[in-house]
DNA sequence: GACCTGCTGCGGTTTG
């Protein structure tokens, strides 16, 4: 009989009892003396109620037997009454359905219930005893369920006639994004499939705003979602952030790059670590620069690359090698080590350069200090460029540091980015029509509303403007959609191809790519758009490499060893800086913080950011927000996040004022007094024009190419603009802030 | 100034 210590309270005592004998024989087979407080209470609330839940805790803080133990108790005590899939599982990565599918196997092993893992890489046998006898646990990622609702949407109320629930894992991944919408769509319609609600059960580890995430899972009832977070909390958290300032026109010494890669050379050999690098071009040279350290002082290359055009065997490689521990191993990555996959406790996380995003700094700093009384240990490296008489006043104000201050500020506060309602989201919403469409031979206008904008996620949608993109995919030059005599909408002659492609089922848009081969074997990939030619050298997957040949049409790049070789450069799309992170980086400039000067600086950055703050001063920017720096020059610091900076930049452009980028602070060729009183009021006045020419320029989702000019200035304005926004900034501006 | 995620049906060949 298994034993369980009395606790704070009875309650674990309780949930053992409640749950059906084979999970209590699984429990007590695993050795487990105890059930953790997470558990207990999702056990409670599983089978005490039928409502939602959010269960948060740690990563490895058994989130998943704390869903899946009363989940599968249930389920044996209670078959299911309506038949096929007993339970549902949707997970954001194939890897993790995997390894997920042989826990649950492990689980039910001594049970009638079945497992069925189901991806792009589970073979078709497999599939198709799914589909023979439903039943038990399904899991699948988001693509290959809109694959079941395509090509088998009459099958599906037969398939989830009995689902009791349907638990979504890394349920933040999916909040604010094309795919969390397209999840949501496909909820949504297999609740009105099946003709009741199915209960959802998401899992997380790191969530914001609990009122925004409580209203994904249940939109008309947040209120009703139960949320579990496990006590955990107090761990201690060791930053150090290290800055680095090239030496001066005389002085000698290495460069930066050299030097973060003696410091992390040092630091990290020996033990398990990652190192986030912000781009695959930075992660190549990186490793490239750590592996030749390592050959020069002979010693094992314990430094190798991460990220997503690697293929799958290096990855794999790096992953395997991670979780074994049995050798220390660095890994230098993108975000792809961010996600859920389990590669064990690792000592530090190093980051070059301030990222994106709070929460992507909380994800990455997760995976360490994992085991109870260690720490989380991250080490942060700037690399700040040499300053001179002839430089930048804004290279002066060292916004990367600043930014890397005020995110880590915030990351001790417990704040992190809140997902954002209210987008439309026309490309995603053109996908689900046409699945819709295809699922079920033809639909009517008014059924597509009332499944996708009044159940569904799109929401914002009103009748006026889905007609309009109904009449948009209609259009004969787009042929996506076409209405027959009796009015049913069908898929037109585009619409049935590119329905019919496998490329269909996900909602994100992916660019062309060359696969690599080096010795016949496939290495990565790399995006055509990258310029590449015979002959050049390369540094890719931690080694160096010549270009044999390039085959344009097979799309085929064979590679050889080298001597010489540059990180090449992948494409990108930039990313978007939160307001608050925006509004915290003037607040560090100023020395508006509980410690001004944090300790965790050392000596370099500490000069750096007192030198910086001296030059904010002399530039008059306190207070401001505005400078002109010459006769036709003038800065504008709105401190806002880069959905509202690039409003008023395109607004600024409208008036003839060519602006760069987006940064924090604009640089605008217009003097001081021009801007304030001609154009400024000017655009305080009129608003955001956007012409169609503009609207052309505003294509970047899957579907966005067969949309009309104003459809995208719409979509643009619920997602990547801020219109209403404009009139505040101004007026911000325009105050005299100055003593 | 960026990163990540996903995918079916069918025809052909090999193996037991």
């Amino acid at each position: 009989m298994m034993s369980l210590p009395p606790s704070s309270s009875d309650a674990p005592v309780a949930s053992f009892h409640g749950l059906s004998r084979p999970v209590q024989r699984w429990i007590r087979d695993k050795g487990w003396t105890n059930l953790r407080p997470v558990q207990a209470e999702a056990i409670g609330a599983v089978l005490g109620s039928d409502t939602d839940i959010i269960i948060t805790a740690a990563t490895a803080g058994g989130k998943t037997e704390a869903a899946f133990l009363p989940l599968l108790s249930d389920a044996l005590d209670r078959p299911a009454e309506g038949g096929g899939f007993d339970l549902v599982y949707v997970g954001p990565l194939k890897a993790l359905i995997t390894d997920q599918a042989l826990r649950l196997e492990g689980m039910l092993e001594k049970t009638e219930l079945a497992v069925h893992p189901w991806h792009g890489d589970v073979a078709k046998t497999r599939k198709d005893r799914a589909l023979k006898s439903p039943g038990g646990v399904l899991l699948i990622t988001p693509e290959s369920l809109e694959a079941i609702f395509v090509l088998r949407g009459r099958e599906v109320p037969g398939l989830f006639a009995g689902t009791r629930a349907i638990v979504i894992d890394e349920l933040h991944t999916f909040l604010d994004s094309d795919r969390g919408v397209h999840l949501r769509s496909l909820l949504t319609r297999l609740d009105i499939a099946v003709g009741r609600r199915v209960r959802r059960v998401g899992l997380s580890a790191t969530l914001g705003e609990m009122e925004l995430v409580r209203s994904y899972l249940n939109p008309d009832a947040p209120d009703t979602v139960r949320m579990i977070a496990d006590a955990g909390g107090g761990q201690e958290l060791q930053v150090q952030l290290r800055g680095y300032v090239e030496p001066g026109e005389n002085g000698s010494g290495p460069s930066n790059e050299v030097a973060i890669t003696r410091h992390l050379f040092d630091r990290l050999r020996g033990t398990r670590n990652l190192v986030f690098a912000g781009s695959r071009q930075n992660v190549e040279g990186y490793a490239d620069r750590l592996a030749r350290m390592c050959e020069r002082e002979k010693v094992p290359v314990e430094f190798l690359p991460h990220h997503g055009s690697l293929s799958r065997d290096r990855r794999a490689h790096v992953e395997d090698t991670l979780r074994e521990g049995r050798v220390p191993l660095t890994a230098i990555c993108t975000s792809t080590l961010e996600l859920g996959i389990d590669i064990g406790d690792v000592v530090c996380v190093g980051q070059i350069g301030a990222p994106f995003s709070v929460a992507a700094l909380r994800q990455r700093l997760g995976r360490s200090g994992r085991r109870a009384g260690e720490p989380a240990i991250l080490r942060m490296y700037v690399d700040m460029p040499k300053l001179g008489p002839q430089s930048n006043p804004i290279d002066r104000l060292r916004l990367d540091l600043v930014q890397a201050v005020a995110m880590i500020d915030l990351l001790t506060e417990g704040w992190c980015e809140p997902p954002a309602p209210g987008t439309l989201n026309l490309s995603t919403l053109t996908h689900q029509i046409l699945s819709v469409i295809a699922g079920r031979g033809g639909a009517s206008a008014a059924r597509l509303y009332k499944m996708l904008c009044e159940r569904g996620p799109f929401r914002s949608v009103d009748q006026a403007l889905f007609l309009t993109l109904l009449r948009d995919l209609g259009r004969p030059d787009t042929a996506l959609i076409e209405q027959s005599s009796d009015g049913l909408l069908l898929l037109g002659e585009a619409g049935e191809r590119i329905v019919a492609h496998y490329s269909f089922y996900a909602v994100f848009k992916t660019p062309e790519e060359y696969r690599l081969l080096a010795a016949g074997r496939e290495i990565g990939t790399m995006p055509v758009t990258t310029v590449l030619a015979p002959g050049m050298t390369l540094v890719f997957a931690g080694r160096r490499w010549r270009i044999v040949e390039i085959d344009d049409i097979g799309k085929v790049i064979e590679l050889a060893p080298s001597k010489e070789g540059r990180p090449p450069r992948f494409a990108g799309d930039g990313g978007a800086i939160h307001d608050d992170v925006r509004a915290r980086m003037c607040d560090v400039l100023e020395g508006r913080m509980k410690e001004p000067m944090p300790r965790y600086l050392d000596a370099a950055a500490r000069d750096a950011l007192a030198l910086a703050r001296g030059d904010y001063d002399r530039l008059r920017l306190r207070g401001t927000g505005m400078v002109g720096i010459e006769e036709k020059k003038t800065l504008v610091a709105p401190w806002a996040g880069t959905i509202r900076t690039t409003t008023l930049s395109l607004a600024l452009r409208d008036r003839g004022l060519s602006v760069e980028a987006d940064g924090a602070v604009l640089e605008v060729p217009c003097g001081l007094e021009n801007l304030r009183i001609e154009h400024l009021p000017t655009i305080y006045e009129c608003g955001l024009a956007l012409s169609h020419e503009t609207g052309g320029m505003l294509v970047f989702d899957k579907f966005h190419e067969y949309l009309s000019p104003s459809l995208l200035i719409r979509d643009a304005l619920s997602s990547r603009l801020d219109r209403q926004a404009l009139g505040p900034m101004i007026k911000a501006l325009l105050a005299e802030r100055c003593p």
